[in-house]
DNA sequence: CAGCGCACGTA
DNA sequence: CGTACGTGCGCTGT
């Protein structure tokens, strides 16, 4: 107690800790909105928050090292050389933290000409003078001689939030050194940190030895002549080398830093700038936490977890439950399992924003509950929400219960606000949003808990936590996205997107097993076929599906000139093997391409085959929150890249038709809808009437940039402008487009020219699109959803110009997936409207696949080619061409 | 046995 | 040295 309440330092290495948060906490996964990378700010200050809150400080100082030299510097040019350069993202940070600590009036120090551990050194000296307690926090060994009985050192030992406490005895333990020791001990050793080579085979083991023979450097020194042995031969050989090291390592103790011990006594923060500057760096968890620290004794350590006050459901209650939150939205959190459209629920928890909860077995719910239950998920006015939903909602349909009334899935929220990241799992929702944690150790103590297993009690009360903490996120997160303009794009489109979503896992598109069988016996002759060409063509075995193996018969063994370099060695992609064959026409070449095709098709029907369901169905899975443009994926199988290109690789799509009880499969597809987007949003005259003629769009464009006739328009002309057309939305270069048309690299630069003169607005819309995105920091489809690209200026060349083509594209390929998800709810919503029991199967990009029942098809064209037809308005008309067939192949125009 | 690079299918 | 995805193979390192 008596040390507890004794007056505290604390002082921190600034620089050093904040490069630690640097390579702590992803870079990628800390920048705000407007491209300023946060991590090492984040990291910073949350360990700075947790050691005010645990240690109780009466005083608080950070130190920082400057810019340019030291004496040390100046003494030992070589001093702290040889480091890898500092990472781009992290100078700017070291500002932002000042800013901080300014807003919380802790007091930064600098001083010219020293590094912040001499100040660290000045002040703990000053402390332990005045009778109090030091904290030194520094991720640099340097510190280590600081301390003493007064004075502790918090060394990092992963991340940030993880220090170790170093004592005398602890230093001793780990060191073999008394801490006033050790600097001499690293004068022996060297430290590679610093640039300091140490003695040729002498370790911290020998140093410690000498160190305690000797009674110190000083001495060993002096008697170096009676050091044994080959370390001691060492040693005398680079006496130098140790008394420099010493000279450097030794931290000064007496600097004038123009500021008292009582300048350092915490004073309270500046609320107002704190949270103004916490907004602006969006740190919402840490404003939550600094505002925690005004009340510390009532604060338990760690951070506040999710508290909830739930009961596990017997029997009996459930309606009652739900009618005293009529009106009330309720978060839903499901266990089990799901995938291709099926799953299987194993429990259930309702949770409401007070923190009452509820949790349910489906196995053994009581007649009345499950009544009460599948009424209440199946009332769309009865608001839910849920994390994750899509799959959960199957695995409830499949036991019976429809689910309606989702007002608010929070992964779908999460990725409006930050689509590019791979993933969104609750619990960091939740510890960003709401500044809470989910894994609270819950105490057992609950009454109903009783008669029920251990792990199912904790499964329940996670179970329960999590519905709790949906419904509140929710609330956050809508907030969020209300203030960005969002809150439609959640509500009105990927919610009901989501719903469509399921009902298509949920149907599936049916299969010809047979079909595909034939296919699959086809492909396999065929490769084998090829293999043993190719395997006679060079006299042995090789395997075929090796690069590393091709490319010592190509290059080695056939001495064939050398291809592009990949990161291990030469690529062996189809085009370079083409470009080899034309050279070359070597036979070998032929039979590995063959193969190579032959393979892959096999392998797509394999797949194919390996996925489909007891219903005879293949029922994909879609990822509403992977692509960060707003698209749609498709996972196993995906069904979003069944091949087309070739004649063989389509004929796979005849293993896809119309199921049981249904008249034909239906396809429908936006033709260029991408430039029919590009010509709306830059509103260039020629490039939209070139759309409204109705003709041939990559004739006419061509004919402008040419200035021929259209009719005049070789079939070469068309072609390079048809690459033109589709390249301009992807940011392509001159360079680019040169090697897609085998042009020079000048002759590509002229076409774009001309391009871009006979269609100037289409040039001045790429140009501002991405001067837009650098100074908002993301870019805006048409229904406004954003794509943040904080690379957008950064220092490294590569990372910039990739985010500059991310910026052109961005607006162009998520507007179509905007367009696309509408057209999807308006077919669908018409179809329900007529009462047409034809359905919507897949979703390719621009290409709707419908299942459309006897005697609907004139009716379910009508719908679909007005549904997608109308799905927005723009200032260009939107074509649909649609196909119908057995097959998806037939069906394909 | 996981993770990565390569190659390749779609829009 | 055009964008956005997912999958499967061989290889490498544990």
């Amino acid at each position: 107690m008596s040390e507890t309440s004794r007056p505290t330092l604390l002082i921190l290495d600034g620089h050093s800790m904040a490069f630690r948060a640097f390579f702590a906490l992803p870079v990628d996964n800390f920048a705000t909105s407007t491209g300023q990378h946060t991590n090492a700010v984040y990291g910073f200050v949350s360990m700075l928050i947790n050691l005010l809150r645990e240690e109780q400080p009466s005083h608080v100082a950070v130190a920082f090292d400057l810019a340019g030299g030291t004496f040390r510097t100046e003494q030992y040019g070589e001093y702290k050389g040889g480091r890898a350069p500092t990472p781009a993202e992290f100078p700017g940070q070291i500002d932002l933290i000042k800013e901080v600590l300014d807003a919380l009036n802790i007091v930064h120090l600098e001083k010219p000409d020293y590094e912040a551990d001499d100040i660290l050194a000045t002040m703990s000296t000053r402390a332990t003078r005045a009778g109090m307690r030091t904290l030194v926090v520094s991720g640099d060994r340097d510190a280590i001689q600081l301390v003493d009985d007064s004075v502790t050192l918090l060394y990092p030992r992963k991340g940030v939030s993880d220090l170790l406490r170093l004592d005398p005895a602890a230093v001793e333990k780990k060191y073999l050194v008394r801490p006033d020791r050790y600097p001499e001990l690293a004068a022996l050793v060297g430290e590679s940190a610093d640039n300091l080579p140490g003695v040729p085979g002498v370790g911290p083991k020998t140093a410690a030895k000498w160190l305690a023979g000797y009674d110190g450097l000083e001495n060993l020194v002096r008697q170096a002549d009676s050091v044994k042995g080959k370390a001691g031969q060492s040693f005398r050989d680079h006496l130098d080398d140790v008394r420099r090291n010493r000279r450097l390592n030794a931290l000064v103790r007496d600097l004038d830093l123009g500021v008292d011990l009582d300048d350092l006594a915490q004073r309270p923060w500046d609320a107002e700038a704190t949270r103004t500057l916490f907004e602006v760096l969006e740190f919402r968890n840490l404003w939550d936490r600094v505002q925690a620290l005004e009340g510390p004794e009532e604060e338990p350590a760690g951070a506040a977890t999710v508290q909830v006050d739930g009961q596990v459901l017997t029997e009996g209650d459930l309606a009652g439950w739900l009618r005293s939150r009529t009106g009330r939205r309720i978060g839903l959190e499901v266990s089990g399992t799901w995938s291709r459209g099926t799953g299987d629920a194993t429990g259930l928890a309702l949770g409401c924003e007070d923190g009452t909860a509820i949790w349910l077995d489906p196995a053994q719910i009581a007649p009345a509950d499950d009544k009460a239950l599948a009424g209440w998920l199946a009332d769309p006015a009865a608001d839910k929400a849920i994390h994750s939903g899509k799959g959960p909602i199957e695995a409830l349909a499949a036991r019976g219960w429809e689910v309606s009334g989702v007002s608010c899935d929070t992964e779908l929220a999460a990725y409006l606000l930050r689509p590019d990241r791979r993933s969104y799992p609750l619990d960091e929702l939740v510890s960003h949003h709401l500044g809470a944690e989910l894994s609270a150790d819950q105490d057992d103590s609950d009454q109903s808990m009783l008669d029920f297993g251990e792990d199912d009690a904790a499964r329940a009360q996670s179970a329960m936590t999590r519905a709790v903490a949906v419904v509140r996120l929710a609330r956050e997160m809508e907030a969020d996205l209300n203030r960005r303009g969002e809150t439609s794009l959640l509500h009105d489109l990927e919610m009901p997107v989501q719903t469509a979503l399921v009902r298509m896992e949920r149907a599936g598109i049916a299969v010809d097993t047979q079909v595909l069988e034939t296919l699959r016996s086809d492909f396999d002759t065929r490769v084998l076929d090829a293999q043993q060409a190719a395997w006679e063509v060079i006299g042995h075995e090789v395997n075929l599906g090796s690069p590393k193996q091709l490319q010592s018969v190509l290059f080695d063994e056939l001495k064939m000139p050398r291809t592009r370099r990949t990161k291990s060695g030469y690529t062996t992609d189809a085009d370079a093997l083409a470009g080899l064959f034309e050279k070359t026409q070597h036979p070998f070449l032929e039979h590995l391409l063959e193969h190579r095709d032959a393979i892959r098709l096999r392998q797509t029907v394999d797949g194919l085959l390996k996925s489909v369901s007891d219903d005879g169905r293949i029922h994909t899975t879609y990822q509403q929150t992977v692509a960060a443009t707003g698209r749609l994926s498709s996972t196993d199988p995906n069904l979003q890249n069944i091949p087309m290109r070739t004649d063989e690789g389509r004929r796979i799509r005849e293993g896809f038709v119309v199921g049981e009880g249904f008249q034909t499969l239906m396809s429908a597809d936006y033709s260029q809808i991408e430039m029919r987007i590009m010509a709306h949003v830059s509103g260039d005259a020629s490039l939209i009437d070139a759309f409204r003629s109705g003709l041939d769009v990559h004739t006419v464009t061509a004919s402008h940039v040419f200035g021929v006739d259209p009719a005049a328009v070789s079939v070469a002309q068309r072609s390079r402008i048809k690459a033109m057309n589709y390249g301009l939305a992807y940011g392509l270069s001159a360079y680019g487009l040169s090697q897609q048309l085998h042009l020079s690299v000048p002759e590509a630069r002229s076409l774009m020219d001309d391009y871009f003169d006979r269609f100037g607005k289409v040039h001045e819309y790429l140009t501002a699109v991405v001067d837009q995105a650098r100074k908002d920091g993301f870019t805006s489809t048409l229904l406004g959803r954003r794509r943040y690209l904080p690379d957008l200026t950064s220092t490294n060349r590569q990372r910039r110009e990739m985010a500059e083509r991310a910026a052109l594209n961005a607006p162009i390929q998520g507007s179509a997936a905007d367009l696309i998800k509408l057209a999807m709810l308006a077919t669908d919503k018409e179809l329900a409207d007529r009462g047409l029991s034809s359905r919507v199967l897949l979703q390719v990009h621009d290409e709707l696949i419908l299942e459309v029942a006897v005697d609907e098809e004139e009716a379910v064209r009508e719908v679909v080619i007005d549904a997608m037809g109308h799905a927005m308005d723009l200032s260009v008309p939107l074509t649909v061409s649609i196909g119908t067939g057995r097959s998806w192949f037939s069906a394909a125009h």
